[in-house]
DNA sequence: TTGCCTATACCGATTACTAGGTATGTCTAC
DNA sequence: GTAGACATACCTAGTAATCGGTATAGGCAA
């Protein structure tokens, strides 16, 4: 059933349901929400997948109305995910489940195309809200996300923080390099290396290379 | 009800259903994971909890028969939870829901007594599996933990790699605190602390302050 | 075009860290 | 009771990093 049968036939929704593919490599929560869902009169999991590989195969092989996937998966992300699906099923929703607050994520996904992000600590009416949402052509996301994006803002100027050059610098410095081989993998000059080095220190308010390598971590750049 | 009760009267167990407490801060684990008790005959969720702080509260209000709970809590871990609940209700039973399939994590929580151990990968067959078990006074584990335990063996050297003053003074590097801070801090010799650091590179086989920081981080000393 | 940012490069002084050592008192285990 | 591990402390030397500058060339935007 294509969705948008229900744009013009819309009361033919109780005949057939819609048709979700449920992919999530957390066995119990695959089972808990298609629990959830099959309680549902529009909705049923017609299948489930625990990988990504998997849910591609179903997804080349049947025809979905809407995907609910994880987004943390050992093979690939819910995004990528999402990406192939939408590339072999134009028309299918999609919805995110997923624990990831991490605004850049969630931004990433918005940009995707993403219809639906559901955070996993939210109560389950959000994932009933999220279908009805989503099969009307409308966006969902959970409540927290506003202001996840706005958190988002602030660190957009940290990401920002360092120019591309220091980056790169810092994740040398990272893999336990010293200036001088810095220097020399980069044909630059022990100075030059130097002065960035000190613009990083200075930038993330650190002063030795302890506080570099943890706003590394903590930036994701390790 | 108590457990006990079964072992002489194994024939009420239809009369009363085992009283469970679930505690999640994934609201939709919780729904879900509630949802698939329900369905069986011999157990019941009589609460659920999405933090550690109701969860404590419902345990000194109530008699429960058994502690369902996750292991990353905001508040407090699972095992400390579980800590808590046996020491208020000795007879209590306790089984860590997690997908934490770090073998210092999971021996750590064999050794404070958990009951049972279910990984939220694992089918929910195994939840079943896991009261089933621990209400016959058994323990449950996991298909995969055993796995994990012998991985664990190689971690335990890595764990004791360091000596619990070496072990000290890194974090105290990872703080940032400079040789001559640290030997403030810890009323001893720069010289020693010097000493220290020596060692903890030379164990940790790297040749400058990355090499510890990316350790520790590792480690989860940090 | 003028001003700002970035990447580049250098200098000098100081501090911190790394890499070899040696040595001693304490405690534990065999 | 003796060997081994650990924490303690010191020495010398060399290397690396930090902190204070200054300076130039290119790109981009107001």
């Amino acid at each position: 059933m294509k969705i948008w049968d229900n744009l013009y036939l819309g009361n033919l929704r109780k005949m057939e349901k819609y048709k979700i593919l449920l992919v999530d490599d957390h066995q119990i929560l695959l089972e808990g929400t298609r629990t959830l869902i099959d309680t549902s009169e529009l909705f049923t999991v017609a299948d489930t997948a625990n990988s990504a590989r998997v849910a591609m195969e179903l997804l080349k092989a049947n025809d979905y109305d809407i995907l609910i996937t994880d987004y943390e998966m050992p093979e690939m992300t819910g995004m990528e995910l999402v990406q192939l699906a939408k590339a072999s099923c134009p028309d299918i929703k999609t919805i995110i489940l997923s624990m990831h607050d991490d605004p850049s994520v969630v931004k990433e996904l918005l940009k995707t195309g993403v219809d639906g992000y559901v955070l996993k600590n939210d109560t389950h009416q959000s994932i009933k809200d999220a279908l009805d949402k989503v099969t009307r052509g409308k966006k969902f996301l959970s409540e927290d996300i506003s202001e996840i994006l706005i958190q988002g803002i602030d660190n957009d100027q940290k990401n920002t923080l360092l120019t591309p050059r220091e980056e790169e610098i810092l994740k040398l410095i990272a893999k336990e390099f010293s200036t001088k081989q810095i220097a020399e993998i980069l044909f630059i000059s022990e100075r030059t290396v130097e002065t960035h080095r000190k613009n990083i220190l200075k930038k993330t308010g650190s002063t030795n290379l302890v506080g570099l390598i943890k706003y590394a971590y903590a930036n994701k750049l390790v």
